[in-house]
RNA sequence: GCCCCGGUAGCUCAGCUGGAUAGAGCAGAGGACUUCUAAGCCUAAGGUCGCAGGUUCGAAUCCUGCCCGGGGUACCA
């Protein structure tokens, strides 16, 4: 509908003035009309004329071409041309779908990326609550969607977690796990996090410890080289990293967010060595101080090591490894990599060193990165300081701030709601600056909230109920209050392409909740059942609470019948 | 120092591919209700869009400089 306008108002552009005009319509607030074209303001300067005088012209020819369409046709402002779409063609374009613009199209989407013997914190919540969201979004256009998950199972964390580990083992005593009789998932997590903060302080404050925890580091790697399995170093280590991968199962089903590829860095390490080494011969990196390094001055980018003097990788290099075996694997079209803005210039490091040998590849990669998650009132999180606030405590406080606010009496609408509250939260902002999360706010159940949309649901599901048998009508002919309803439903198609296109899900949290508002403001007014024109409102609120259920999905969110 | 990101109402944020009186929610003020879920609706109030220049018919939006906050800047991720 929108496209053929434009086609339609570019042509008569072309009859009128023999002008080429770039026409977007867009959405204007509905007093003017249900499109506008600033077309005329555009044309004004090319053609010399008054803008004002262009637009009645093209509004002329308009009212003509258009008529079957458009029932008015006006010149605002400076010479804004607003139109109003017939109340025929608006009922049609309620059944208007999004666009299938990637249909056919490959995409592997990486996001959420916990570190096994780590804590999940906050941003990891974040992250996989964003994702998942992103990849719905691509889904829904019609591509192929693989998920993955990349995570560090080598490298220096995992050497300081060992540290701490068997230390508190008495020595490499695989049988002391057993002992410590950690059966629950938290718990191990919780214990392994632990371990992990006491080697980063032996790390930072005990040079002796510092020596030892390099040395476990190469261990580790050497592990993984051997395909070591049975050493008592080995069983630990095998033993911890199961453990993270089955607290990281756990997390994503409580979430409910569609399950992962996992890529451990031990995985993707070969590859990118090889990578780098033959880069190396190419000399596209170079030796600098013992290590294999790219000079990104030269690119306005900065220096980064891609192999320690040790003969280590980096995750440089393990993520350059990363890309390759992606491709490998799923031959994408297109590969979205979300990841914290942290690691920004970073990434560009990266895709420069990928650009010089595959450059389809570095082309075909977007790098999405989103801020850190604060509680409100409350300090970042540094998972690497220890100070951190866990995914875990952030949706504990948003059940207890939900049990606080209301008594929700039966568990699945408190985890409905719950994760209603959390996950809307986070994606109602623009990905990219950090989140401010409060979880008093997030489930206050009033305002740009996620239980508010819920509600928003449970009201017109309820409706239906009630209506029973009785049968949704047309939409001919509507009455202002359910114009202005229909208006904002018309808008779906719309404001779904443009979140696809922007990777900004954000798009679909705005829209949604002025639906709801749209919705609430209607049922304020307009009695449904019993009414003279029930049939018709039976329709529009059957198609909202469609549409509002579709929108929520993407989110990840649920949609109760009732609340 | 250099590079990146951010700075919009008291708070949390939309708007940023230039366009019509800069929009929401929360907080605070007022109001309506014998009706389908009041977790709602209605009204008013609240702004030097960090600052200063520039480009343009038109700038929160683009450009330059500065200020403030955050991140990155060689063997962490």
């Amino acid at each position: 509908m929108k496209t053929e306008l434009e086609k339609r108002i570019a042509e008569a552009c072309q009859a009128l003035f023999e002008a080429e005009a770039k026409i977007e319509l867009t959405r204007p607030e509905e007093k003017f009309g249900d499109y506008a074209t600033n077309a005329a303001l555009q044309l004004s300067k090319q053609l010399g004329k008054n803008p004002r005088e262009i637009a009645e012209a093209l509004a002329v020819k308009l009212r003509e071409t258009l008529a079957a369409q458009i029932s008015e046709v006006s010149v605002a402002g400076p010479g804004f041309i607003n139109l109003k779409l017939s109340d025929q063609t608006l009922a049609a374009a309620l059944n208007v779908n999004p666009a299938q613009s990637l249909a056919g199209k490959v995409i592997v989407a990486e996001y959420s990326d916990p570190n096994p013997f780590k804590v999940l914190h906050a941003g990891h919540l974040y992250t996989s609550i964003v994702g998942d969201a992103i990849a719905n979004l691509l889904e829904q256009a019609g591509a192929t969607v693989h998920r993955v998950n990349f995570g560090g199972d080598v490298g220096l964390h995992v050497g300081k977690s060992m540290w701490g580990i068997i230390k508190e083992l008495g020595g490499e005593k695989p049988e002391g796990l057993q002992k410590i009789g950690l059966e629950d998932l938290d718990t191990r997590a919780g214990w392994m996090a632990a371990r992990y903060v006491e080697g980063h302080e032996a790390y930072e404050n005990d040079p002796a410890a510092k020596e030892e925890i390099v040395a476990l580091n190469k261990k580790v790697y050497a592990l993984h080289d051997q395909n070591d399995h049975d050493s008592p170093f080995a069983k630990i280590y095998w033993t911890c990293r199961e453990w993270s991968y089955q607290y990281f199962d756990y997390f994503y089903q409580t979430l409910g967010v569609q399950p992962f590829r996992y890529y451990p860095e031990s995985e993707t390490a070969p590859k990118g060595i090889a990578k780098a080494k033959e880069l190396l011969e190419k000399g596209v990196l170079e030796q600098s101080e013992g290590a294999v390094v790219f000079k990104g001055e030269g690119h306005g980018l900065h220096t980064r090591v891609f192999l320690t003097k040790e003969g280590l990788p980096t995750y440089e290099t393990k993520d350059l490894g990363l890309i390759f075996v992606k491709y490998d694997d799923y031959h994408f079209d297109k590969s979205v990599v979300i990841t914290g803005n942290d690691i920004v210039e970073y990434m560009k490091v990266v895709l420069k060193v990928v650009d010089q040998v595959a450059p389809e590849l570095a082309a075909a990669t977007t790098h999405l990165t989103h801020g850190l998650v604060k509680l409100a009132g409350g300090e970042k999180m540094s998972s690497r300081k220890g100070n951190v606030v866990g995914a875990l405590e952030i949706i504990d406080s948003a059940a207890q701030a939900a049990r606080e606010t209301h008594a929700i009496e039966d568990k699945d609408t408190e985890k409905q709601t719950v994760f209603g509250a959390i996950k809307y939260a986070f994606l109602k902002n623009r990905v990219g600056g950090d989140t401010i999360y409060d979880p008093k706010e997030s489930v206050s159940l009033e305002g740009n909230s996620g239980p508010y949309l819920q509600y928003a649901h449970a009201r017109a599901r309820s409706i239906l109920r009630k209506a029973g048998g009785e049968q949704p009508g047309g939409l001919a002919e509507l009455e202002p209050g359910e114009r202005s309803l229909a208006r904002k439903l018309s808008e779906y198609p719309e404001v779904i392409d443009l979140a696809v296109n922007e990777l900004m899900p954000h798009h679909v949290c705005t829209y949604l909740y002025e639906l709801a508002q749209a919705f609430n403001r209607f049922y304020e007014h307009n009695r449904v059942i019993g009414d003279a024109r029930q049939a018709t409102r039976l329709k529009l609120v059957e198609h909202y609470a469609e549409t509002l259920k579709s929108g929520l999905k993407l989110l990840g969110i649920a949609a109760p019948e009732q609340m």
